[in-house]
DNA sequence: AAAGTATTTAAGCAAATACTTAAATAAGTC
DNA sequence: GACTTATTTAAGTATTTGCTTAAATACTTT
């Protein structure tokens, strides 16, 4: 609950203030889910990979080096933390390494590409 | 275009990668701005302040910091932020300031809160 | 105009981020 | 078994981030 107030505002509707509170907590665990999530998708070497997936369905660390003109460990590094984050998974074929988007946040990614597609659309 | 190839994979197609390189061109701009966005949005506190912003309408940092039990520096700091992003905007009323979520990008922001209301129905 | 309220600005700092280069793995080829 | 290819790991570094505390600004009330 709300407890040092630091603020000691006249107009202050308590009540309010503590629903808000309570909203808060009850939202408290997708608003961390989806705030890991958007953090990785809100840079933007990565979330020209996360388009790159989605448009390509899988690439290699190689290919995508190629595309973004960047070192492969640092590429390598930015797919790791999609990975970690659970947003892209990885297949390996001989010694090659495939990445694509993974099923358990599209939800939260779709919306981002169709936005995307959208505004691609308009132009 | 892409020019050092730092790979020299053998099974490499270059009209693929080329057309990648094309896609990832002419969705530059848009996915600047995307990244930017969600980079914003990507932060546990400041995604709080858009949800609370969302479910009440408008807040003054008085009553954020208060439900989000942070210093008034602190949560100031990051509303600017979210209003240099053209996120948020702000309305003085005496010496109150009120915040709101902004129209301009309403259209990345509304399907996160969604998936917050959906998950939420679920449990 | 003096005191109180709401907010911002500024300076400082510890932690996180996104690269770099060099070295290590691991798999396929000769 | 040595060599090439694809990728990762590790160490170093400059930059950015998100807070902290203290001071400044601005509006209200007395």
């Amino acid at each position: 609950m709300r407890e040092d107030k630091t603020c000691i505002r006249v107009y202050a509707d308590e009540h309010r203030l503590n629903l808000c509170a309570e909203k808060l907590r009850s939202a408290e665990t997708m608003i961390q889910t989806l705030s890991q999530v958007l953090s990785l998708a809100g840079s933007e070497t990565r979330l020209k990979i996360l388009y790159l997936l989605e448009e390509e369905g899988e690439l290699c660390v190689c290919d995508l080096s190629d595309v973004l003109q960047m070192t492969m460990p640092a590429v390598s590094q930015q797919l790791r933390k999609l990975k970690d984050g659970g947003i892209i998974q990885s297949k390996k074929v001989g010694q090659t390494i495939f990445y694509s988007l993974k099923q358990e946040h599209l939800e939260i990614i779709k919306p981002l590409f169709k936005h995307i597609s959208n505004k691609l659309e308009q132009a």
